[in-house]
This record gives C-alpha cells, sequence and structure tokens, in this order.
DNA sequence: CGTTTCGTTGATAGTACTCAAGTGGTGTGG
DNA sequence: CCACACCACTTGAGTACTATCAACGAAACG
C-alpha cells in the first residue's frame, strides 16, 4: 500500500537500468483534505511557532533544512528533509535563529498539529507508518552527529555526496549525475565546515577523479564505489537513503 | 493528567527551594501490562532487532545511550536517555556496533512494536503524548550534532555539565551536586573529544572554579550561572532538559 | 606490597580555521 | 562591444585547536 509518508519525488538510483522513471500517481488521502498545500521558494523560511499551537509540515517535493545562527558563528545547517517527512516544532531544538527553510524551490502541506493528530488516530496504518517515518528521520540526525562527531573533512564530504547521490541521483552514461540543491555555503554548513576548508576537498575530490562538477550544481560522480569506500558510513547511509528498490 | 512518557526519575533543579521531592506515584496503564519490566545493570546491552520484528523500549529508571564502535575509532556515543524516552530500532542508525547500552544501573518496559502501536492506537491522548515525546527526542539529538558540530571542548563539556544538572542535580548549601553517572571514558565519547582532551578541560574547569569533583563521580558546580555563561546553549538545554515547574 | 588501571600532564604533529590575495564568471553601464 | 564592478570560488600562509604518544602519579585491587 502507498503511502503519503513514502517518497514520492526522490529518484532511485539503480545500477542496473537507467532511473528516470515516471512519478507514481498518489492516492488520495484524508490528509490531503484537511492539509494546506504550501509553495516555498528557495531560501523561504517557514513559520515555526511554539507549542501548544503547533503546525506539522508534510513534505511533497523539494528540499528544507533546519538552519541555526549561533551567536557570533557562522550559520548552521543541522538536517535535511526530504519528500514524506514530518516536521513539528517540537522536533527542532530551541535555538537562536532556528528556523526551516526551503534549499530548493519546495512544497509542503500544512497543518495544525491537532488535525495531524486527529488524523493520525482515525487510521491506525497510516499512525504506525508516522511513527516509523520519525524514527527514521530520527536515525538520520543520529547519524549525523556521528558525522559531524567523528570524521574527517574529506570524509563528511564523501557521506553528503553518498547521501545526496542515493536520494537525488541518476544513472549516466559517465557515472551518477547529481543536480545538487544546496549552495557550496549550505554544504559547508551542513558539513560544520568552513567554506575554505570544504573548497579544498573539491579540489582534492576532483584531483582524484571522484568528482565533475559543471556550472549551477550540475555534478557527476563517475566513481561510485571508490566515492562509497571514502567514508565508512557508506553502507549505514544506503539504509537510510536508498529507495527499497535499490536496497533489495 | 500525568503520564508514563513523563519523567518518573528526574529530580528537578529548583533554584528557589531544596529539590529531593518525593517521587510522584504513577497512575496504572495499560502499557504496563502488555509491557516486560527489565533491569539492565552498568554497560548491559539491550537487543536491538531489525525490522520489521521490531521491539520498543520505554525508560523507566536510570541513564541508556546509543553507542557505535567506528572501525578503527574510538566508540562513540552518540545519545543519552532519561525516563520516559522511547526508543526503537529503527531510530538508531545501523552503524557498525550500534546498541543501546544502560549506562547505569536502569529499569525499561520492553514490548514488540506491533503491540505498542496497538496500545497508541487505543488511546488517542496516549499516542499524541508518545509523538511528542518522540519529537523532543529528535530536539536533542539535533541539538548534540550542533553542540559536537559547532562548539570546541570547553563549551562542549559545559554543555553536558548543563545537561547533567538540569536532569539529575540537587541544590546543595555549596551550589548544584550532580552523581554523574558516566565514566569519563562516556563522556568523551559523547562529546566527541580525545579522553587527554578531556582530562585537560576538567582541569581548566576546576581551576575557573566552575567544577569540583569528589569521588565516585560525586561532582559539585559551585556556580551555575558562570557554569550557564560557558556555553551558547545554555538556554536551549534548559528548553529541553529543564522538568516543566524549573521552566516557568 | 606489588600490580593494574585510570587519570593527569608534557611534547609533538595533524587538521581545520582565519585572514588575505588572486582568479574567473556575471551583470551593468558606458 | 568593451570596461568596470561585483560576487563566488580558489589558493596560500599563519594560527588555533585537538589528537596522538609517552611518561608520570594516584587510586583500586589482589
Amino acid at each position: 500500500m502507498m503511502s503519503i509518508f513514502q517518497n514520492a519525488a526522490a529518484q532511485p538510483v539503480n545500477h542496473e537500468q537507467t532511473a528516470l522513471a515516471p512519478k507514481i500517481a498518489e492516492p488520495a488521502s484524508a490528509l490531503c483534505e484537511h492539509a494546506t498545500p504550501v509553495r516555498a521558494r528557495r531560501r523561504q523560511r517557514l513559520v515555526l511557532e511554539h507549542p501548544p499551537s503547533e503546525t506539522v509540515y508534510i513534505v511533497r517535493s523539494g528540499l528544507l533544512g533546519i538552519e541555526a545562527l549561533p551567536a557570533g558563528k557562522h550559520r548552521q545547517l543541522l538536517e535535511l528533509f526530504y519528500p514524506g517527512d514530518i516536521i513539528r516544532r517540537s522536533q527542532v531544538p530551541n535555538l537562536p535563529g532556528a528556523s526551516l527553510t526551503a534549499l530548493t524551490l519546495s512544497e509542503v502541506w500544512r497543518l495544525p498539529a491537532h488535525s495531524f493528530e486527529a488524523l493520525l488516530a482515525a487510521s491506525p496504518e497510516q499512525n504506525a507508518q508516522a511513527q516509523r517515518r520519525v524514527a527514521e528521520q530520527h536515525a538520520r540526525a543520529t547519524l549525523h552527529a556521528s558525522i559531524v562527531g567523528t570524521l574527517n573533512g574529506d570524509e563528511r564530504f564523501a557521506s553528503l555526496l553518498v547521501e545526496l547521490g542515493l536520494r537525488l541521483g541518476n544513472i549516466g552514461p559517465a557515472g551518477i549525475t547529481v543536480d545538487v540543491p544546496l549552495s557550496r555555503t549550505d554544504i559547508a554548513d551542513y558539513l560544520a565546515l568552513n567554506p575554505d576548508t570544504l573548497s579544498r576537498i573539491t579540489s582534492r575530490f576532483k584531483a582524484r577523479g571522484l568528482l565533475t562538477q559543471f556550472g549551477g550544481g550540475h555534478t557527476l560522480i563517475p566513481a561510485w564505489e571508490a566515492l562509497c569506500a571514502s567514508t565508512p558510513v557508506a553502507a549505514t547511509l544506503q539504509t537510510l537513503h536508498a529507495p527499497p528498490a535499490a536496497t533489495a
């Protein structure tokens, strides 16, 4: 049974055949009747009220992130959200400048927390599915803490490339192509690195043949296996970011 | 309305009066009839099966953590769990050596995920409360990523002390006393620091009058305000770790 | 009392940050 | 069409922080 919490826009990396499969039609859902569709352009911030008047967002397409602005330090990108993810205020730590920001043109559903809970209470299957989804998001947040806490710059960057390749990559003749929706600053803020340091890392990756960059974020990963070998968490990323078809 | 998901064992830090309030009696719950009580001694690992035969743990007392053992690196303590927290396999990234470990003598409830979901489906209030609890745990995981990603060693250690003070501290005549249940290695692994570096940090803190250590993890924080001033996330920690009475 | 373990401290090296200069592309106005 | 300003990215040199390794001291244990 297809559900609203599953990825709608992810294009699976499939090493056997060319991806770019047509998007699957979605079934009608009780949620879409009560939710307000919202389109967010790049860099637009979505309001995160404080409890108890909470708002729940469900990502339909695009890419969003939690950002914070620590006093006197650089912006942080704490977490990335993909289609199907569920976001509410209380999931976000009350850091200075904390906000939910669209990193690309995105579509989300917005609905009050009490409506969301009422809808879940009415459907045990969707309730269980929402729980699993939130648990998966938790695992991703924990993994990110692990990556930022122990890996060096090269390994962190390789980890992000693997994640984006699994989420957004397409099979091309010369490797896997990814239209990276993050700016260089975004990537540095997400990996807790300095933009200068990130530039050195990308230069090393290009020199090692792990990466080819074109304009506008168009990126080619010529050697997927070598890239996966550059990060100790490639297998873990696979379980959290690969679509079910590619996991099997 | 009191619930099973609220802290049962936390002793709030209250700057107005002495803490050590008597523990509140808990109401009967449908969960305790279906859950298996489990006692875990220090360093004991709790089994984390893979989906779909998932197990859900609910912390009753004590302190637990998620640990991982990256190849060729030191152990990582990725997350701490306090009474009331909900833990299931899919919340934990599939890292090498990932396990749920008791850091102190702990009591948990164990039940199959499908039973847990069935019980939540029967009670909309508990369902909503479980969702809020999981969201709060998500916020803590994200905050930890922020701490480990951007703060230096001193700030990380101060952040942990504030967290433990809020969770486990008691008001004493000379300041706030905390029986820190973590070994030095645990703390270093949690803060993504080297044990040697952590030792230097504690020495600095003792020299600055922020910390007094006795044997067996008995710790005194003489200057709470000064400690909070040592970390940029003191206010955020307050919202996530302070009991409701102390937050107001 | 000796052994083991843990914690501390010093010296050194590796990594990333900061600051600064240089490069390339883009857009605007002459 | 060119000149210029502007911005993002790159690269180099110096600095700050932490990890690593080794030695020392203290406490726990037999």
